[in-house]
DNA sequence: CCAGAAATCGTCCGATCGTTCGATCTTTCA
DNA sequence: TGAAAGATCGAACGATCGGACGATTTCTGG
């Protein structure tokens, strides 16, 4: 019930709360927001289920800032350097291709967190949710907006659906990660790199 | 770490565990294998824990039968009324179009079975993840065979990548799913139609 | 140097988990 | 009809969960 936000006030607490969110955002992409448990995850790293749970209030407000902090995450290492790119379809080019080489590299032990906690949390209800279907929904808007740049700027179909285009590259996305994580077969990400070319390809202008 | 299989030897037996069956499928596609809890899944059969236990076992065989019933249930729904169409493209089509109006039906409530457990399961160990890893191999291995028809028999590009393909369409699949549990949408049944037209329309000869 | 703030800890609580076991219904059949 | 077999139940177990609270350690500023 416990609602509040408890800030860290010292370097001190800042840094610890830091190493929490990073090993959190390992452990829920390998066993999800709710097996994340205050318990194991205090045990792993070498302090008491109070302590680490006092950096927090509460297991959602944990499972919240794990989510915020992986959006950083991906916005550091994926939505950021891509903008870098010229905007268009050489900066949609960028953001999978990106998207696909930091998992390739398995810099996240479980896969993809929004894919991984997204699926878990589809049949859920509360705050947690709705920060990650937020969270989806910029993603997919930033695909569309760089499809209606690319379009506006002919470097595709003028007609294109940018909506149906972004569900096919997004979908790409979904099954590379899942067939990698079920199958560690590392040649997906060429068979995702081939469907994104392809996909691309034909509303190219 | 009991692992024999208690066969229920009567007709009450037999109806009871089949009823237990087919309400964890339901109740594993909303919140998965794990956590489908034997005391939420037995007071809502209003029965006992361990009267429901008694005919499984284990929590694990019982995640093992509910991954055979819904083995059985895609069989019966989607894969046995394709057979009936003939091999090749047309039966492709037709395995996804099955697929999708299963699932558009929401026939489970939950969205695919093998979608959300194979993403639970994809970092654990043990016989459910074999189960689920095997039972999705053999619907890949389905696609791919019908491309292979389709190949041989001069309705696709002979050159096609088959595995590729059926990457592709799986992935498509992934993506529709997870967007209409997510976001509730349905027009993402009818983007996931366009894709795999769009996909099929790529390699016809 | 020390007092107050911040961080961390140890302990306890109630709930729920999977599982066991003996008792108790219910069915079957000799 | 009555005893064996099968099905179900109720109670209890140890473990683990999220969480609460006061005590204790560590840091920091006057």
């Amino acid at each position: 019930m416990k609602a509040s936000i408890i800030p860290r006030k010292t370097a001190r607490g800042r840094h610890t709360r830091q190493s929490i969110l990073a090993e959190a955002v390992q452990l829920a992409s390998l066993e999800g927001l709710e097996g994340l448990s205050i318990g194991r995850l205090s045990t792993g790293l070498n302090m008491s289920k109070s302590g680490l749970l006092a950096h927090f209030g509460s297991k959602e407000d944990l499972q919240l800032a794990t989510v915020d902090l992986a959006c950083d995450l991906y916005n550091t290492k994926i939505v950021q350097p891509a903008l870098q790119s010229r905007k268009g379809l050489t900066r949609l080019v960028e953001l999978c291709e990106l998207w696909l080489k930091y998992h390739e590299q398995e810099s996240l032990a479980g896969g993809c967190f929004f894919l991984a906690v997204s699926s878990e949390f589809d049949s859920r209800e509360g705050r947690v949710r709705k920060r990650i279907k937020f969270t989806m929904s910029q993603w997919l808007r930033l695909l569309q907006r760089e499809l209606y740049h690319a379009s506006k700027a002919g470097e595709i179909r003028r007609e294109t659906d940018v909506a149906q285009i972004a569900f096919e590259l997004n979908s790409i996305g979904h099954g590379a990660n899942w067939s990698y994580q079920l199958y560690a077969d590392k040649t997906v990400f060429q068979k995702a790199r081939r469907a994104i070319e392809r996909t691309l390809q034909a509303i190219r202008e």
